[in-house]
DNA sequence: GCAATGGCAAGAGCGGTGCTCTCGTTTGTG
DNA sequence: CACAAACGAGAGCACCGCTCTTGCCATTGC
């Protein structure tokens, strides 16, 4: 992936193909993505529609790399969040501050938002290459968490009438059991954690989709309150 | 709009008016949103695309009375599981039938739930029309924590070092008060209630939007789960 | 009872889309 | 040097939203 390009025309094929996404990157700011049209790409990049398919092979592809490129660029943009925080300790830092850069990338690019975890595009069924680089996120969430835990923080208990969940989430258990970031995660640990994500994700979405717009002053600022009670009900403090 | 249609004109128009909007439906389901080609349905009800222009004036009138419709259904399904608990003070029953009527709607109409809370369509702007059907839900959300709040249910308190956020949802604070719900909501009341929503919606949307495969084994009982928990972090008991 | 009005479906046409194919040209390599 | 691969350009196909014109026919006014 990495070996230098020798020859002029792999140097050439390399800028184009760069050129192209960052082209498309543009558009899906201004036009959202189901609206993306290689054609208009083309244009903007001084090609022709179909020499496009000399690097792409279909729309697909290209939305694919997008996609790919964007989950990558969010979760390092949440990685580099935590690692800045110097007091690893401080867990409550380290959450709000993997929250707020989530929200800061969203804000920041709100049509590859919606590339990400909007409305399917029609068509188009997300290959393989994407759920890894899908999973940086809740990743960085989930070590956070499990830092905490470590140090003494507990998830709220399940409430008394709930049903046994155990094994419901036990995908979500093998996932950060693999990854070596926790071995044998408590099933309300997760449960919390699993919910805090889709909290944030939901929060973000109603925030640039327009939900948001009668019951909130300040979308930051109400964000921020929600980051620190998601906190609280994870037992970060 | 009630008056009943006199000439047989005006009949066959209002059926045909119909007709469109269910062939639209079925399109909507399948394709998805930002696909729904006018076209595709003017063919589907046995017309040429130019004929459907007499119903609608543009693709996006179209999709602004679907909206609206999509959101009154999905409105009117809560609010009827809202009110089919007999016990009116079992507030945790409600909770649970009205969180539940909502995902049952949207797995069963994926399709339109994309086209009320997805990435919105490139050039549309939902127009003043849709802003009150979109609240149905919520407020029935806000009308059953109310009644719990009366009956002495109180929800988490505020993390100790979390900001005051008093009139930061004063919006959501001035909606349920105007419509006579609950005079004057506790800051934490409205607030647990706007993220609850949040939760509910998101999870749905994750599930809809394939962002759960890898987490959870079964989504139904997953959302149940979600939903008792919102329902504790509210005191709902 | 008849003619004018106006609602209506149909078709052609505009510029846009994704995608395929062909045709010269350019480039790297045996 | 020659051959093959890579490449850009263009034409063309079927589809899209939308507009305009044409002609039919029900409703309405005289």
């Amino acid at each position: 992936m990495a070996d230098a390009p020798r020859s002029a025309r792999a140097l050439a094929r390399e800028t184009l193909t760069r050129e192209i996404l960052t082209a498309a990157r543009a558009r899906l700011a201004t036009d959202g993505p189901a609206a993306l049209s290689l054609r208009a790409v083309a244009r903007d990049v001084g090609m022709v529609s179909s020499a496009v398919y000399r690097y792409f092979p279909s729309r697909d592809a290209l939305l694919t790399a997008l996609i790919v490129e964007c989950y990558d660029e969010l979760g390092a943009a949440v990685e580099r969040a935590d690692a800045a925080v110097p007091d690893r300790d401080d867990v409550a830092a380290r959450w709000l501050a993997a929250c707020h850069a989530l929200r800061a990338w969203a804000v920041a690019h709100p049509g590859e938002l919606g590339l990400l975890y909007g409305t399917p595009v029609p068509g188009y069924a997300a290959p393989r290459d994407t759920v890894d680089p899908a999973t940086r996120v809740v990743r960085v969430l989930v070590a956070v968490v499990a830092d905490a835990h470590r140090a003494g923080a507990d998830a709220r208990p399940a409430p008394d009438d709930a049903p046994d969940i155990g094994e419901l989430v036990d995908p979500a258990r093998q996932f950060v059991a693999a990854r070596g970031i926790v071995a044998d995660a408590p099933t309300e640990l997760v449960t919390r954690v699993l919910m805090a994500w889709t909290t944030l994700f939901g929060t973000v979405s109603f925030e640039l989709f327009g939900h948001l717009v009668g019951s909130v002053t300040d979308p930051a600022q109400w964000y921020d309150a929600v980051a620190r009670r998601l906190a609280a009900d994870l037992g970060i403090r």
